[in-house]
RNA sequence: GAUUCCGUAGCUCAGCUGGUAGAGCAUAACACUUUUAAUGUUGGGGUCCUGGGUUCGAAUCCCAGCGGGAUCACCA
């Protein structure tokens, strides 16, 4: 698809061609070998000057401030930006100054990438420069990037901040943006540091099936596709839990897996269709064990990011240094609610809900009413790192039978800022009662819950080959990181969050045009006229488009050849 | 899915009770050898999201659609 060009666009394009006139290739292959970062040179110049007498830097165009034969210019490389000075005759020390004159001053543009050799000064006004001696031209950009332009005191003028164009070209924000990197660099960290942190414990990385026959381990509904060969329908996994704790039945001491999983469901500013997730399961231990390890964990990961245990996110200073805070689910309902649930059957559950305002349909069980109550009265209540513990069984197929309170299970939700981090629980490894837990899932998913979840046979028969006492945890990454970051939309956390397809613009592609016989360089000069698709242009008046194209190749000042009247005729046959 | 706000130049935005589109930056030309939101002078650049309707006349008012934001609902 290719759009009709901006008059800026024509511009670079000639600007290109122009180049290659004088024998300069505008993306050459070759490597070009840098020696200096812009961040560095800020912050070591200063204390080792001589270390920056011969430096090679390369990186965008970001600001060009041409004053006649010298000009100033900002280069951003990946560490930051940095001002570069290039006088006339010192990158053209011959008698051709074309160099400067026409490829530095006329044909580059904002957005080029260009290497610089030269040395480390400081100019008169005490900012440190790099001196050129030598300029090359690494790759031209065809597009203009929208400018984003800050003063002396640091004050931003025309922010790039549009969510929908960051969103969509994440490219040209974290350029313009680049404050906007520190964010995914946090969250490489989260990522790497729980990561270092589980292989020195000796758990071992795994990665487990992303296309699933059987869609299972979680309450959620799937993405479907179909696989030709095997003619048979396929999930995208809206969990790995089931096939982890196949390898904790194979053997394996700790395993974990960092993954994507997907789920059809809502959008908003805390759910993305896919989304990661980290699950690790540990065998012989148990959900009070575990405690202690998410403690440990957070702490490291919250150092790793700050250098201290102590985060803010919003208004809250978030401590994630242990021992964090354990309230039973039926306790939480009963401190912030006063109403105790612990003994009520369904019929006194629904009474409750409609007491507390809170909607109710009849798909839902007992778990999933207390869960509601949960949700609507408890969970943004809970800031500081707290363990919800003990949850009824109806709404946890998968954990084992709270092994001393009748009626529940022996599992915990990490609640931080009001949201769910984590979830974990001593898992059930009694393939019996996990047979009958799955039954009265499919007699939910009878009553229309169409989360309830599905029957896996294989799973079931690996538990009974037998699964040794195991505790199992699964973190939301994007959440953590987002807590981490202290961002309050998961958009801002993920490279490229869904988005609605693009509009299609309704232009045809520069090869339809070719295909009729158009001068390649001929096709955003009838672009420019208007004509945006084969079918527009042949609906024209052929002698008016062969005199136009004369007209715009004055206008636009294009250095192009005009084409023979016959060959202009021949577009419309 | 509901409500609500928004969509104008490459970018950020003005545009009143309807009268043929404006600014800053970017861009083009000229000047300028230490500037830094460089500066000065002069230009060019628009499917006012799309499609209907009302009207002598619509960027503006009405309807529908598309895209986005926010809030709510859904979502362990």
């Amino acid at each position: 698809m290719s759009t009709a060009l901006s008059e800026q666009e024509l511009l670079r394009r000639e600007s290109l061609n122009q180049l290659r006139e004088l024998g300069i290739n505008p993306y050459p292959a070759d490597e070009y070998k840098v020696t200096a970062f812009a961040q560095d040179i800020a912050d070591n110049f200063g204390r080792f000057p001589d270390n920056y007498k011969k430096v090679t830097l390369a990186g965008r165009i970001m600001i060009r401030r041409i004053m006649g034969n010298a000009s100033f210019a900002e280069l951003q490389d990946s560490s930051g930006r940095i001002q570069i000075y290039l006088k006339r005759d010192d990158i053209c020390p011959g008698e051709d100054k074309t160099l400067y004159n026409t490829v530095f001053k006329k044909l580059m543009d904002i957005g080029d990438y260009i290497g610089v050799k030269g040395f480390v000064f400081l100019t008169q006004t005490g900012e440190i420069s790099v001196h050129v001696q030598e300029l090359v031209l690494l790759s031209k950009a065809l597009k203009p990037l929208p400018i984003v332009r800050r003063d002396e005191e640091g004050n931003i003028h025309d922010a790039f901040t549009d969510p929908e164009m960051r969103y969509r070209q994440r490219y040209v924000d974290l350029t313009v943006n680049p404050e906007f990197k520190q964010i995914f660099v946090n969250r490489s960290k989260v990522i790497s540091s729980m990561r270092d942190y589980f292989n020195k414990q000796g758990w071992f990385e795994v990665e487990t099936p992303i296309l699933q026959p059987v869609h299972g381990g979680a309450a959620a509904r799937p993405f479907v596709t179909h696989h030709n060969t095997l003619d048979m329908p396929l999930y995208l996994r809206i969990a790995n839990e089931l096939y982890l704790k196949r390898l904790i039945v194979a053997g394996f001491d700790g395993v974990y897996e960092f993954g994507k999983m997907f789920r059809n469901e809502g959008m908003d500013r805390t759910h993305n269709p896919e989304f990661s997730a980290m699950e690790i399961y540990i065998a012989y231990k148990d959900y009070i064990w575990m405690m202690a390890m998410v403690e440990q964990c957070l702490e490291i990961v919250a150092r790793a990011v700050h250098g201290i245990p102590v985060v803010q996110v919003g208004a809250n200073e978030i401590n994630f240094a242990g021992p964090y805070e354990k309230l039973s689910m039926y306790d939480s309902i009963q401190k912030y609610t006063g109403v105790d649930v612990s003994t009520m059957d369904e019929a006194a559950l629904r009474r409750t809900c409609s007491e507390l305002g809170i909607e109710v349909d009849d798909t839902m069980g007992k778990g999933k009413l207390i869960d509601e109550i949960f949700s609507a009265k408890v969970e943004a209540n809970l800031i500081q790192p707290t363990y919800i513990t003990d949850y009824p069984i109806e709404m946890t197929p998968l954990a084992k039978k709270h092994r001393t309170k009748d009626g529940l299970v022996e599992r915990f939700e990490l609640f931080i800022n009001g949201k769910e981090i984590a979830n974990a629980y001593s898992e059930l490894n009694d393939p019996i009662d996990q047979r009958e837990r799955l039954e009265e899932q499919l007699v939910l998913a009878g009553r229309g819950d169409h989360e309830a979840m599905a029957m896996d046979e294989d799973f079931l028969r690996a538990l009974e080959y037998g699964m040794p006492p195991t505790s199992g945890l699964g973190i939301g990454i994007d959440r953590l990181v987002m807590l981490m970051t202290n961002q309050v939309t998961i958009q801002e956390v993920l490279f490229f969050p869904q988005m609605r397809p693009e509009k299609k613009a309704k232009v045809g592609t520069a090869d339809d045009f070719i295909n009729i016989g158009v001068p390649a360089e001929w096709v955003p000069v009838l672009n420019k006229m208007g004509f945006n698709s084969v079918e527009e242009l042949k609906s024209a008046n052929p002698n008016k488009v062969f005199n136009d194209l004369g007209g715009m190749r004055k206008k636009l000042k294009l250095d192009l050849v005009m084409p023979v009247k016959e060959i202009v005729m021949a577009w419309f046959e």
